[in-house]
DNA sequence: GTCCGTGCAAAGGATTTGCATAATC
DNA sequence: GATTATGCAAATCCTTTGCACGGAC
């Protein structure tokens, strides 16, 4: 459960009025599991919940909040992509190609090598992704898996 | 300049025919600078020199390079695909949000932590890709950089 | 000669845009 | 009440597909 005063406190911080659309979409992502979700899973899930927002809405938003740096977008290699609430610190993906679980991890000793490569590149950092692709456990086993998330 | 030669072994041995549009689109991507490039700037490349390739072959053999692994496909954060000859040992990938450059490093030490995440959570790797996105050293410099590349 | 590959044009999916209406401040 | 956001539908971008023809083996 999300808290609304919070949320419309949120979106005035980033100079974002506060409208329906905006608070619902942003308690979706809040609610959000996974918490790796596509401009569809936004819209289907405001549908489901009796909620009238057009698609291009869904995707307006998401895009102000990208850029208010309230959510992060993440594009995988099959170009779909998706969204995440940017609420804690930077982490990477290990995502299951079978299943497309997504796993979040941070290490900090990469972290560190990607510093240095990049100063050694003259390169200033401006945002990384470290995705890994593979095969979850799960999957592995034959248990042929969640469909769906 | 490529060798002719070579590029027939080399679709034969991958199982493909061949064919005109595949060994035109085989040496634009041996010599393309920068190395990654879209399916798009195949397609003008080809039209450049005269040929009458469709934009439609063009895909479908990219995405038959890729199957055969002669080809990797990358998709970066804006959604856009480029494809880069896979002749080499796996890199990963410093751009320019600015210019679009792309450099290509190896940092053995990130892989080894990679290979350990994912055995950490049973994850068997197919695949991974690090982009560090930045600006680089010359669009640093308000040298407004090449705009085309 | 058979079969696969190609060109063209039309279809497809995801995302964006234009415009009149409706909501926020 | 003025301005910005929304909904809808149409437009756009990249990519894929269907089909008849042409080329590889």
């Amino acid at each position: 459960m999300s808290n609304k005063k919070l949320d419309k406190v949120q979106l005035r911080n980033v100079g974002l009025k506060v409208t329906l659309p905006r608070l619902k979409i942003l308690q979706i992502l809040e609610e959000a599991n996974p918490r790796h979700i596509s401009a569809e899973d936004v819209y289907k899930s405001l549908l489901s919940t009796g909620d009238n927002v057009g698609l291009a809405t869904v995707y307006r938003v998401l895009t102000q909040f990208e850029s208010a740096g309230l959510v992060i977008k993440h594009t995988f290699t099959d170009g779909h992509a998706v969204f995440e609430l940017n609420e804690q610190e930077h982490h990477d993906h290990l995502v299951c190609t079978q299943c497309n679980k997504v796993i979040e991890f941070v290490d900090p000793e990469i972290e560190k090598r990607q510093e240095l490569i990049a100063k050694e590149h003259q390169f200033e950092i401006t945002d990384h992704n470290l995705y890994i692709y593979g095969v979850c456990g799960r999957c592995q086993n034959g248990t042929d898996a969640l469909s769906d998330e």
